[in-house]
Parts: structure tokens; sequence; C-alpha cells
DNA sequence: ATGGCGACATAAGCTGGGTTTATGAGCAAC
DNA sequence: GTTGCTCATAAACCCAGCTTATGTCGCCAT
């Protein structure tokens, strides 16, 4: 009777799990925004009409918003529901993205194109080539090996991998190369800290003088900025994982110097807001590359060849 | 006995709930890489020893690929399962957001701060500012209403919204506004398209006479191009959403212009790929709006600051 | 009208994955 | 040794989601 059963506002708290609808619910969701039926939805997704009907009713009920408008002549997508359908996309395609990398990370042998790749690309950027790729050649099937740029060569020398990427300054012996990319290392601070307010562009030298979060020595990233600053970079902590260097930043440790490709949903969530930066090279290649001499053909073309832009 | 139970490479097609696993092991995992310890993970989320133990078992089993060391003194992550976890970091950073955004989307009464926002500002900027000030203001209830201009203008001028953000090139009568954020729109292709390989900026004349795939006359994207090129902009076909243009887009239809918000995820992935243009100024302002006078206090200020770069 | 068809809803029964409790076993430090 | 941390295994339970079978509603053609 009382306003004590209308939810004084579910639990913001506790697992994610519990208030997202899982996978399958949030194909379903788009099945049925695509193709504006319930059961033209459950029959792509092969199971039947009921089971969609019901799996639909309890994510609305799950969320507390209603989503679809039905009819008894189809369905079409509430004005809130198309709003979650366009966030429910998103989940999907990084489970998308999440898919074609584990693929390519289990099937280690008698794969038709052996990858292997630095940390970083591994990462930010083989799994959206991987999914171009099969849109493409969806019958190939990838290995990937991720690894510093002395074990790409080795695989790549050792026959172990038809194609390799890397992302340091220079390029191993023994092998050709093509630069696919650029990355730019960049500064970022939680946006609680004294630089987000900055609009003033950072000199070299306030940049060297200053404790940073960093890559530990002889890291890719942390190489690159070494060599900008003269090897003069200051470390407040040294991490050994993009990750954790990523974790420390957004906790307010401090400012952390970082590639663009690792940082992007940080920065567009606001978690991390980048300070700008002049006089200093930051900016290195990213190249492909393979043995000498044994010029990619086959997947491995197709693939070096959707890579660059 | 023959290699016909080595299972010929798992099905890579049907749904993917069937191959990725739910967000309950994602974020299991998560806490696992961070915590060192699969019980101190299962403590973290309310369940027990067993059950995180049981989990990230069948998990390891289900992708096939292990992923974290056991040890009688704690768990490690394996390499291919710190570069799993990473891309299992992204899934969870897109439940979050959709978490967030439908939270806002559900709670319409007795908010401390009700927000009306243009649909493109809702979908892709929105989740990310309500999780940051979900980080700086834990309890504040928000209430999300998308529409066009019109509809926002009426809601903070009826006291139904604290706060609105709109995207048109013009501020409805009866607002002040701040700018927040600037969005460029952009002219994209599908890879396999004649203007993919493009290095030559377009020019303005040429992308007027090409017929392109564009959002309906009257909406914000299509007014901004319609005005920069002069109201010539000639259709290919003309669809209702920011989605169907993308989709049309991705499958290859045609050119099509659309706002660089909408697109960052399929640029990353390379279903689509950007046209450089010169000579049309296809950016608009966005804003920030508040009934006359009464400038943003509390909560709208907060989210207000939060949306400035 | 009337029967047919398509789309969604409801009901009942089954199954499996994930959970719990209870217990065992390995390694480290005191 | 004993204590305390870790993870693994086993058995019992529970519920979400599935299927099959059937009902209802609106449209359309005859």
């Amino acid at each position: 009777m009382s306003n004590a059963d209308e939810q004084a506002g579910p639990a913001v708290t506790g697992p994610l799990a519990h208030r997202v609808p899982d996978l399958g619910a949030l194909e379903l969701l788009l099945a049925v925004a695509r193709l504006g039926s319930l059961g033209g939805a459950a029959r792509e997704l092969g199971i039947t009409q009921p089971a969609a009907s019901s799996r639909i009713r309890s994510m609305e009920r799950q969320l507390g918003v209603a989503l679809v408008d039905r009819s008894p002549r189809g369905s079409r997508l509430t004005d809130a529901g198309a709003l979650v359908t366009d966030w429910a996309r998103r989940i999907v395609a990084a489970a998308e993205a999440f898919d074609v990398g584990v693929q390519a990370l289990r099937v280690r042998r008698d794969s038709r194109l052996r990858v292997a790749a630095s940390m970083t690309i591994a990462e930010y950027l083989l799994p959206g080539w991987l999914l171009a790729l099969r849109a493409q050649r969806p019958d190939t099937a990838v290995s990937l090996h991720a690894g510093n740029s002395t074990v790409v060569a080795e695989r790549l020398l050792a026959d172990e991998a038809d194609l390799g990427f890397v992302e340091g300054l220079s390029v191993p012996a023994g092998l050709d190369s093509a630069v696919i990319a650029h990355d730019r290392l960049i500064v970022v601070t939680a946006p609680g800290h004294a630089w987000a307010r900055r609009r003033r562009s950072l000199a070299a030298g306030e940049l060297a003088s200053t404790p940073l979060i960093l890559r530990e020595k002889g890291s890719g990233t942390r190489q690159v900025l070494d060599a900008a600053l003269g090897g003069l970079a200051r470390p407040l902590i040294e991490l050994s994982s993009t990750t954790a260097v990523k974790a420390a930043a957004v906790s307010g440790a401090g400012p952390a110097v970082l590639s663009e490709l690792a940082v992007g949903e940080e920065l567009s969530m606001r978690r991390l807001v980048p300070v700008p930066v002049e006089g200093v090279a930051l900016t290195r290649d990213l190249r492909a590359v393979w043995p000498t001499g044994h010029r990619p053909t086959g997947p491995a073309r197709d693939l070096l060849s959707l890579t660059r832009g």
C-alpha cells in the first residue's frame, strides 16, 4: 500500500551480472530489433517462439523497462527499447571481438594462418582485424601467439608463424617490414588531478621532471618514452602491465604515459583525461613483419592488406 | 579413433552466447586477475570458493584455453589468460555502460537529477558521463529522457528535467547553453568501396553530387549536412536511425555520412573506413542547456562539469 | 461471415549449470 | 608438528531457460 514495495531503487552495487541480461538475451533483442518479430528472431537463434517470448519478457522485468511493443502482426522496439538495443549492441560487439580472439588463441596447430604479435597489438588491434578477415574469408583458421618483438622474430624465423606484428623502435634482423599504423603515447591523469585542468601544453622538461606511472624499463612503451626524453623519465611507480598502469592512473595515483590504443575506452568514459604535451616525439610505428624474402601470400596477404588504412 | 573427434574446429557460427562466457564468469575472471586468488575473488563477488573454482574451470573448458595457474599460495593468470582478461574487460566495460544507462531510463520519478538528451548524446556519451558521476556522487539517482531538441526544450521549460543536452545547429528559445564538445560528421564507406582507397580529399562538389546513405530530412545529422552543402545532399537511401545507416554502409551499399561518435567502434574494427573530405564544414556543437536564468546547481552542476574537457 | 494464417501468450514438465555445504590435500611459516 | 592459507572434489539442491502443447487475437481471403 505504502511506497514501501515500490522498490527503493534496486541495489546499485553488487555483481553486474545480476542487473545486465546475459549475452543470449541481448543477441535475441538485437535479432528482434532487426527482424521485427519475436518468432522470427527465435527461428534465427535456433530456439522456439515461446522461449523467445519468455526471455524478452524476463529481460523487461529485470531491467524495469518495456522494450518491445507486441502486436498481433509483429513487434517493434519502444523508444527506450531502441536506446537499450544500441547499448546492447556494444556489449555484443565486444563479445564478438573476445570470441574471435579466443578462437585464434586456441587453435594452435593446423591453422592456415599463424600470426605472432606484440601484446599491445594483440590486445587492441588484432580482434578487429580478425573480424574483418573472417568477413571476407570465413573459413580461414587463425592462430595467435603473443609476445615481445624478440619472440615474434623467433617464431617467424623458425617458420612457426606466417606473419608478425611489432611495435618497437627498430625492426629485428632478418625481417622485412611495412608500417601499417602509428601509435601515439599520451599523458593521462584521473579527472581529479591538477593536470587534468591544464590548458597549456606540457613541455618536455616538465614531463621529465615529474614522477610518472610507467611500464617497467625494457617494455616497448617505456623505450619510446625514454628515447623521447633522452632517458630521463622519472618513475613514480613501475608496473609490469598496461592494465596495472591504467588502474593506478584511474585511481588517481598520478600521471601515466600510455599508448593511445590502450586508453580509448577510459578517455571516452572520462575515467582518464589527456594532458596536452608538446615538443616530445611520442609516436612510434606499428609494423607488420615477415622473414626477409618471403613476401606474405594467401591469407597472410589478405590480413596484411586489411591492416593498412 | 581417427581425427574425427578432434573437433574439426568448433562451430564458428551460431549464437555467440554459446562460445563466450557469461558476464558473471567474466567478472569473476577480472576479480581473480586483480586479487590473485580464487577464494578472494569469490568472497568479493559474494559466492563460495568452490563455486569460483568450478566456474573458472568450466570457462577454461568452454574456451579451450588455460587461463590461470593455480598454486597452493594463490593463482596467477597465464599469458593467454592475461590476453583473454583484457578482452573480457572490454565486455564488462560495455556492460557497465549498459547498466548505468538502463538505470537512468528506469528511475523516472523521485530522481535527484533529471536529464533530457538528444538521441546521439544519450546513446554514445551519457553512459560514460553517468559512470563518472556515479564515481564521485555514488548516491545520486539519475533519470534520463531521450528525444529531439524540441522535446528536450519542452521538458526543461515544464520543469520535468534539470539539465538537457542538444546537438542541433541552434539553441531552442528560452534556454541558456554552454558548448561542451564538438561533433564531426564524417564520410565513411565499407572497406571494399572505391572511396576507401582514396588518398586525395573529397571536395564539397563531389560529395554533393554523389548519392549517399543518409538519415531522413529533419534529423540533426541531416540538417548539418544539408547546411554544409547548401541543401544539396543527394540521398541514395534515407533511413530513420543511425543504426540503420551504419548497417547499410557496412554492407557496402554506398558511402554514408555519420557522426564521428556513432562510428568509433566500426572504424577501429575496420568495418568502415573514413574518407577524407575538405572544404566542407561538418562540425556541430554539442551543448548543455537549461532554462534561462536557472543556472545548474547541485548534481546538475556536477554532471555539467564532468562533460567539459 | 467463416475459416485460415501469422504472431504472441500461457501452462506444464524437464534438464543442466551453477550453487552450497562438507571434506580433502598441498605448501608455507611459525 | 600445528596452524593457516590455498585450491580441488563430491553430493545434494535449485532455478532459469528450454520444449511441447495449446489458447487468443487480429488480419485477410474466400
